[in-house]
DNA sequence: GTTAACTTACTATCGAGTAAGTAAGTAATG
DNA sequence: CATTACTTACTTACTCGATAGTAAGTTAAC
């Protein structure tokens, strides 16, 4: 009766609005969830939100966890620090760009929640954003090392094998020091003591230190 | 009638079987919380696994938020690796405790994951935990900037400004780096990163960093 | 006139907390 | 030491309020 290759004639064209309309939900998605977590976070909330029910939402998103997923993908496009979507700085150029990005979330709590509590509760079982999480940073450390990489040319230096702990530790002090600026925004400083962490461990990997702690 | 300080003459004294009882529900809690959130995690769940119903845990501790509290304040006391309950090593040590304590985590999967989880959720609206995370990082940044004054003293140098934000990032890197462990702990060395960065940021409170950024 | 974009209304389930009852322990008293 | 008086430590059974998802109907765009 209907054509076989039924998708190729019609492609249902959604309404132009529709786009637009999937971005609100998204944002007030990503401010619900990043408040109240995802297993705290209802559907209604964010229904609510958008001036729509949470049936509504179901209808563009099929499921609260690929509402989730759907989120989390999208930040990393809005995000406007986000490294994997721009045309990523070599060397050098990276660290400071992730300075630089620390000193923008100080002003942006509401993304910075988002992505924390979101993260952390990532590792819970069977979470639906896990492997977006595990993916994520398995990028990001590969960013981190090959501007590692880059500079240690540069300057002629032999890369050493601290490049790998050097890399995760750059994003575990990121993450870690949102966390309590988070619980205490006047007791943290968050970009300078990103940017002081950074600066000590680049440094480190660029003249291995003494060992203090031998 | 009845005496007027009735209170005086009795204490109700709780059965002896009964702190065993609650300790284990303290436990089955850390681990449900731990791996389920505390939003996810249900009274049911861990009821079921001390062998009890959920109407049994509430005659203990009354209602979920307390026994999360519970469970936070236990936590500590069982830790091996805290730092407030035992007694404090002063300066240099105290890095080398915090070093130790990563490899010791690196095998108690279990128990950093309620932490990391538990740490994260309480930035969210109205989290019971958040109170106690909150004085938490506040003492533990105290202790690390206080073994950071004791250390510059012994070596005659003057404490820079730069140990607040020291003693942040490295509580920072030792929670962040256990995200990345949990989500992937065949990608992070946890016990060996956090060694690194605990030592290139003492390194770089001790002998200023010339900057690689700038 | 068909389909997208909804709404309303419903279902099924689950979760914390409560109420009431029961068995066993503990303690004061004669 | 035994009896009475009370408490603890539960269980069963319930309430009340969510919540994710579904189904069917309505409106308006294309």
């Amino acid at each position: 009766m209907t054509e076989s290759t039924a998708a190729q004639r019609r492609q249902p064209r959604s309404r132009p609005e529709t786009l637009a309309k999937r971005r609100d939900i998204l944002d007030a998605a990503v401010e619900i969830f990043g408040s109240k977590g995802f297993a705290g976070g209802t559907l209604q909330e964010i229904a609510d939100q958008v001036g729509m029910t949470h049936a509504g939402i179901l209808h563009h998103f099929g499921s609260k966890d690929q509402l989730l997923l759907e989120v989390l993908s999208h930040r990393d496009e809005t995000d406007v620090a986000d490294l994997e979507e721009q045309h990523i700085p070599g060397g050098i150029a990276l660290f400071r760009h992730l300075v630089r990005t620390a000193f923008v979330n100080a002003h942006r709590a509401g993304i910075v929640q988002a992505y924390v509590v979101l993260s952390a509760e990532s590792v819970t079982d069977d979470h639906p954003g896990r492997v977006f999480f595990q993916k994520r940073y398995e990028t990001l450390r590969g960013e981190v090392a090959r501007a590692f990489e880059v500079v240690c040319a540069e300057r002629g230096v032999a890369a050493p094998e601290t490049i790998e702990l050097a890399s995760a530790s750059i994003l575990a002090v990121m993450d870690g020091l949102q966390v309590q600026w988070l619980l205490d925004p006047d007791a943290v400083d968050l970009g300078r003591a990103s940017e002081f962490a950074i600066e000590a461990i680049v440094d480190s990997v660029l003249s291995p230190s003494t060992s203090p702690l031998a």
